[in-house]
DNA sequence: AACAGATTTAATCAATTGATTAAATCAAAT
DNA sequence: ATTTGATTTAATCAATTGATTAAATCTGTT
């Protein structure tokens, strides 16, 4: 009983074993998915015994929901951060957007995978334990984009497709990279040169659609 | 030995159970993945026994190899059709290409990211095994594509880059449909019309980007 | 040094899960 | 009706896997 909650007594200062833990999970989990890691792959990766990561994190399922918290979170961030700032024009949202998750997702290229195919089973149950609320429909941008589309006489387009175009054309190569690797005999290096061009050209297409 | 091998010794005229089976293991591994699919969940939802599903197919990955097999093939087949024939123009290619995946991808929303997930862990091996030697940049439409590119004096932008975001633009929407519909409050029905609508729009976005 | 608490480990448990076996039932042919 | 082979089931096995326990070691305090 005592036992089981000592690392909730107090802070540790140190945190290495624990911060091991939390980075080789994420590692794990990352690459494969919750159903196909094995919490001694884990221990492993973080250079520690099986019987210390439940001691931190009492079981493979609060883990999991720790590292898929501050994936969430990581992800959307910088998208919240840009889709609300005040004073960026729709222009400039849609070039930094572009810019800066090509640029994090060059990093760490197999966070959207992730994110889709873990929400895939769980569904309802991740977003509201972590508070995703992203309120597309409320932010500046969405307003932006609208007043924009508004402004045209021509077919109003709906901001969804858009939101869309930006998002999928954005992400949807880091999706589909084992796919690519495999169909266009494309490399790392190539793939990344690839993701460079793009976000230039991402925002030029983006605006022809406005 | 000899028992193991019945199921070889002559086609089965009526097939039902075989088919059943494939039947369940098609839908529950296109839900959940291989890693997350319990054989007795195949077994209940083929309404027979877990032995008899092993009598039929040996392992999960025989039966899983044989759906993977199928589900590729069923998901490029209309892809290489229509980006080889040989009359039709290159706006009827992208017409009909968007027009027919999101029509089938309507019916089977699940397919593209059970294919994605399962390369992510798997990699070559899989391709290797299934003959997907779509070779993409050898059929028509890429042909077609470079030479509309060529004569437009502008940039020139890289055919990839095209094909990128006709089918991102086509497909990623049902990869994320289940962030979609936590994300911007949609529903089924409401999916199901914004979908219709791109399909029309999608060819008029990509012809716009030659 | 000695104690107390925090950290780490080896050993083991219990449940899950893929797979097998041997027997029972069913269908068709003679 | 009997036989033969195909189909189906109940029972069980062995390996995997998440989790626990009790003991050992380490760290800082007095």
């Amino acid at each position: 009983m005592t036992t089981k909650m000592r690392q909730k007594e107090h802070i540790n200062p140190d945190a290495s074993t624990e911060e091991k833990i939390k980075a080789a999970a994420r590692a794990v989990f990352h690459e494969k998915g919750y159903a196909a890691t094995r919490t001694r792959d884990i221990a492993d990766a973080a250079g520690i015994n099986l019987a210390l990561l439940n001691y931190y994190f009492r079981s493979k399922e609060k883990l999991f929901h720790i590292i898929m918290s501050e994936t969430l979170q990581q992800f959307f961030k910088s998208l919240i951060v840009i889709f609300n700032h005040p004073d960026s024009t729709l222009e400039q949202k849609i070039d930094e957007l572009c810019a800066r998750y090509i640029d994090q997702l060059l990093r760490e290229p197999q966070i959207p995978l992730f994110i889709i195919s873990e929400l895939r089973s769980n569904g309802d149950a991740l977003t509201q334990n972590h508070r995703i609320n992203l309120r597309l429909k409320e932010t500046v941008f969405a307003r932006q984009l609208k007043e924009r589309i508004e402004q045209k006489g021509g077919t109003p387009t709906e901001p969804i497709h858009l939101f869309l175009n930006l998002i999928g054309m954005t992400v949807f190569p880091f999706i589909a990279q084992p796919v690519l690797k495999q169909v266009a005999e494309m490399g790392e290096e190539q793939f990344r040169a690839l993701m460079l061009q793009r976000s230039k050209m991402i925002p030029q297409w983006i605006k022809s659609m406005l």
